[in-house]
DNA sequence: ACAACATATCATGATATTGTGATATGACAA
DNA sequence: TTGTCATATCACAATATCATGATATGTTGT
């Protein structure tokens, strides 16, 4: 604790222009997750940050559907829906079923309609 | 509803080499929400889609800080740390209070803190 | 085996986002 | 008003992401 607070009047670490508060930045440093868990979380947040990938999850919030069901409801082709797919897969926010031909895709979990309209709720305010 | 079906048989939408199905299709799309919504939703969610930022954000989930607590706390420059903080503010995410010199960061609501656990816990599964 | 269909992958140019150095602002103290 | 501190803004090179055309895979019917 001490030693901290010596460390810190050393400047030898990168903020060495103001004088932080000690107490708040141990507290909230004991707390932290690891730093890949950030990285992993960041990457799962940025499926979120695309008009085309969250169209995509929101149909899927309602039903599942097929790849062709998709790029009609949402009037894309189908390179994009199927790419964006992939995507969503790759970050297991969706999975699928083949039925024949086709691949039935639904979400993955409750995680993702969680934050889907959390998110929606927020930015209808 | 026979209209839909008629309409979807003339191949004059961008899906045209597969049988959709007409009825799913009309239940999702009358559900979805408008264009420019999923552009801002989008635009929101990008948001956690960075590890700097994500970390700021978790650290303000456990307290308020000032933006020199954060540099220390994540050891990162004061021009990061504010762009950042900037970008949180722009986007809802953060708000602050001007004490002398200081500024106090804080999130803006509960909706913030419950995106940022529920994500969490999904990729902690 | 072959054709047709539903979906997946690859490659790429256009665009957006990142962290950071340089610099500006605004508050307090002397 | 001058200096210092805490924070904010600007500008930019490096990197990442997007939608999409071209092409591949895998399944069904003939």
């Amino acid at each position: 604790m001490t030693d901290e607070k010596n460390l810190s009047k050393n400047n030898d670490d990168l903020c060495e222009i103001c004088l932080p508060h000690e107490d708040a930045i141990e507290r909230v440093k004991k707390r932290m997750i690891d730093e890949d868990k950030y990285f992993d979380l960041a990457e799962f947040f940025k499926i979120f940050g695309n008009p085309t990938r969250l169209k995509i999850i929101s149909l899927l919030v309602i039903e599942d559907l097929c790849v062709c069901d998709i790029c009609e409801a949402l009037n894309l082709n189908q390179t994009t829906v199927s790419n964006q797919l992939r995507i969503l897969r790759a970050n297991n926010i969706v999975k699928y079923k083949k039925e024949g031909k086709m691949a039935r895709y639904s979400l993955t979990d409750l995680h993702i309609e969680m934050i889907y309209k959390v998110g929606l709720e927020h930015i209808l305010e």
